[in-house]
Parts: structure tokens; C-alpha cells; sequence
DNA sequence: GTCAACACTTATGTTTACAAATTCGTTGAC
DNA sequence: GTCAACGAATTTGTAAACATAAGTGTTGAC
């Protein structure tokens, strides 16, 4: 290896600098993640404001979001990923429609995970700490359902499915939880609004807050498992109303 | 709208064809969907092939799958999804490591989904079907752990093991148990490898397939999260020699 | 020896252009 | 009216080019 010529100093003036012709467009790295653009759009699908079946365009999301195409392509490389959409190869991603079946697969699996944020949460969390939402189960959410205040009791439900989710400190278990979510949020909105279905919900929540009250993890779980089955039940019995 | 004018005939001889001039390498659609690269990776992954921290180099994985970087980039966005990776922007995209309480989230999942595969698998198939299952952890697969022949032993149980989840007939559950399969396998390996563990996990799959036998759904999900629990016992007691 | 400054190299993120595939609208035949 | 053929329009998939950010190696000061 030939020696180095003599080194250059570092007292020798900085060569003047030549502004690069702009090329239009290529300005610094957008402030846009690609997560972010993943999270509106499994946001919007999970609400079916984008509807099971639609079409997903790149060039019209690469508008609305101002990015690049590129990047429109990995987030839905990514929501293909959590089964939110389907590509097919040169016909772009399709929003998935949920059939029957895999509702019920689902359903099963919501009754395992969310039995075990239950068991979790109660491990977790002082039973005193349940106390509150025992009693808003017990009073308010009564009243709630006899005026058919459903968005409010549906609200108050969802608070204390995340407050479960989130006692539970396990965010795998979380992620996993949202990767369902999203696919059955409407459907499980749709279930609570049979008739009579908010009741039943409502006191079985009483008693899995009951027993988490008490400390008793293994109830709780088993509780809320039960809960998780009858609602189920109610799909297998109004299935052809609901989807 | 003006009228449009007379029409043209069918009969017209077709416009004489010249060949574009061939641009360098934009051929026709490659053969290798995204779906194959993401699944290569998630193997190289699983197996630690690529190790964990290890950098996913785009230009590199391009000319390896001889595809071009955007297709790189949609699969390391589901890799990323998956949580098999994490992207840091202008970094490049490393292999997520485990650590050690992510293993513990993982084994209490693990714990619940294995167990609601048990279940399903019971109740999807004959009893008499597993017979031969139980035969094969009573008898050779004893002698194998009494000869220390692990690697035997472990194909085995994961041969079980895929058996159930195919039984179960779940192809969501199935999916998440490949998620965090993908994550955990060589640990799993190693907790089987630990002295007297394979031989305990013989045992407990044993008491769990005379349920199965039986064609006791509820008592073969009970045997098979107490198994896991067993193993994640396993992972805390000896966890500065596996990780 | 360490460390900071700097230049150069490399890799990532984006844009542009274009080929290929698909979709859509029009037209003519029946 | 339906339906097939065809051309035009649109969308998807890819390659190349380029800007930007980060990594790496060298050099000089201490």
C-alpha cells in the first residue's frame, strides 16, 4: 500500500460551495411516519368509515396524506400484515371483509385474551382500585340501559375494557387484543345494542368486578371468559341481523 | 355532448407495431411476491439465522432476492409489523431482540393460546385420534430422553405441537401462534434442553393427550396451560443461562 | 494515547419516469 | 336489449436518479 501524500491542513479555506440545482420535490424527509399513516388508516377501517370491500388507491392516499407513493405502499405492506386489507397483485389492497367464520375464530380468541387481562389486571391492581367502576357498573350503567342510553353504556364499557387491557401491563397481549379490535369493533357495537343484551352485559362486568374486587384473579379470568361466551352466543343466535 | 362522430369498422387492419425501445430491467412483473420474501425472512429470523440486532441492509436483500429495493422496503415494513423488526428512521431496520420481559409476556400468551388449541382440538377431533400421539410420548419418546437424543425429542413435540394448532382449526389463532412462535422458537429449544425438562414436558403431554383420549376438552386446556406455566417456571429459574 | 473536526462513503427516503396489467367506455354485431 | 372486441385511461410495480442523513476513516491538536 503506497504511503499517504502529506497530510492536508486544516487551516486550508473551505472550497466555495455551489448550490445544487433543486430538484422539485426533493425537499427534507417528511414529518409523516409511515406508523402514523398505518394508525389513521387501521383507525378508519376498524370504524368502517373505509368500508369492507373498498379499494385502497395509492395515488388518492398519497394526495390525502401528502407523502410519497412509496411509503403508501409499505403502509399497506403493514395493514396487510395485520390482516386489516388484502393485495392482490397488479388490482391493489382491498379492505377484507370478515365472514362468519371468522368472527367465530375471533370469538374464541377474544375469550382466552381477554379472560387473561382480566386475571392479570386483578394481579396487578389493589382490589380497592376496582371499586369505582364497580360502582358505576352497579348504579349509573343501570340507568344507562333503561333509558337506552346505548353510546353512553357502549362508551363507559370500552373505558373499562382498555382500563383492563392497560392494568394488565402485558403489551403483547395488547397488541394482539388490537389486532382483533380492529376488525370487530363495529360488530361488537352491533352486539351489545340486541335487545337485552346490554343488561346481560352489564351484570356479568358486575361480577367479574365483583371478584376482582375480592382479589380473585382465577374468577375474574373465568368470569370474563363467560362473558366473552354468551356474547358469542348472542352472535350465533341474531347472526343474520347483525352482518 | 356532441354527437360523437360515425363509427370505425372492426375491419380495419391494426396499426403496424414498433417495438419500444427496451428500457434496462423494467421486464415483466417478478415472480416473487413480497409474501415469499417476508416469509424467508421470517425463518432467517425465527432461527436466528440473522441474529438478533443484526442490520437488514436494503441494497444487500435486493440483490439477493433479485427484486428491486421498493419490495425490500414493503417487506420490512411487515416484518416491522410483525415486531420482528424495528425500523429507526434513516437507520435502517435491526432484529429485534428479545428481552427478558418480553418473554415473560409472551409465555403467559403462549400459556392461554396453546391452551385454547388444546381445547379446540379436542373437541374437533375423535378421541381415538390421538391415541397414537399418546403411545408415541409414553414409549419412544421416553426412550429418546433417556438416551439424551433432544434433537429427536424436540422434533417430535413440535410435531405435536403443529398438530394441535392444525386441529384446532383456527387460522387466527393459528396466525398469532406463528407470531410469537417466530419470536421464541430458539428459546423454547433451549428451555427443552434444560437438565430434566424434557422429561417433566413428556410427562405433562402425556397427562394432557389422556385427556384428549378421553375426549375431556375443558381438562386438556387446563393440562396444557399448566405445562406451559411449567416451562415459563423453567425460563425464571434458569433464565441467566438462556437468555 | 484520546478526541474533535472534517471529508468521504454509504445507506435510506423520496421523486420521477416508464412498463405492464387492469379497468373502463365505446362501438358494432347479433 | 346483450355481449365481445377494442382503444383509451388508469393503476400498480419497478428501476433509476437524486437528496438527505448517518457512518466511517483520517488528521491534527492536546
Amino acid at each position: 500500500m503506497p504511503a499517504k501524500p502529506a497530510s492536508r491542513t486544516r487551516s486550508r479555506p473551505p472550497a466555495p460551495r455551489r448550490p445544487a440545482p433543486a430538484r422539485p420535490g426533493a425537499g427534507p424527509r417528511g414529518s409523516k411516519g409511515a406508523h402514523d399513516i398505518v394508525e389513521k388508516l387501521r383507525v378508519r377501517i376498524a370504524q368502517q368509515q373505509i368500508a369492507p370491500g373498498a379499494k385502497l388507491r395509492e395515488t388518492d392516499l398519497a394526495a390525502e396524506f401528502k407523502v410519497s407513493r412509496a411509503r403508501i405502499r409499505e403502509a399497506i405492506a403493514s395493514l396487510e400484515s395485520r390482516g386489516l386489507v388484502q393485495r392482490i397483485p397488479n388490482r391493489g389492497a382491498v379492505v377484507m371483509r370478515l365472514d362468519l367464520s371468522q368472527v367465530f375464530y375471533i370469538y374464541d380468541l377474544r375469550e382466552v385474551l381477554e379472560g387473561l387481562a382480566a386475571r392479570l389486571a386483578t394481579q396487578n391492581e389493589p382490589p380497592e382500585s376496582w371499586r369505582e367502576d364497580l360502582d358505576r357498573h352497579r348504579g349509573p350503567m343501570k340507568a344507562l340501559v333503561e333509558r337506552g342510553d346505548l353510546d353512553e353504556y357502549i362508551e363507559h364499557y370500552e373505558q373499562l375494557r382498555r382500563r383492563l387491557i392497560e392494568a394488565a401491563r402485558n403489551p403483547v397481549l395488547a397488541e394482539m387484543l388490537d389486532t382483533i379490535y380492529e376488525k370487530t369493533q363495529v360488530l361488537i357495537r352491533r352486539i351489545i345494542i340486541l335487545p337485552g343484551r346490554a343488561e346481560v352485559g352489564r351484570q356479568q362486568h358486575v361480577a367479574m368486578l365483583e371478584a376482582m374486587c375480592r382479589g380473585d384473579a382465577e374468577e375474574a379470568e373465568r368470569l370474563r371468559r363467560a362473558s366473552l361466551r354468551s356474547a358469542k352466543s348472542a352472535l350465533e343466535r341474531y347472526q343474520r341481523y347483525i352482518l
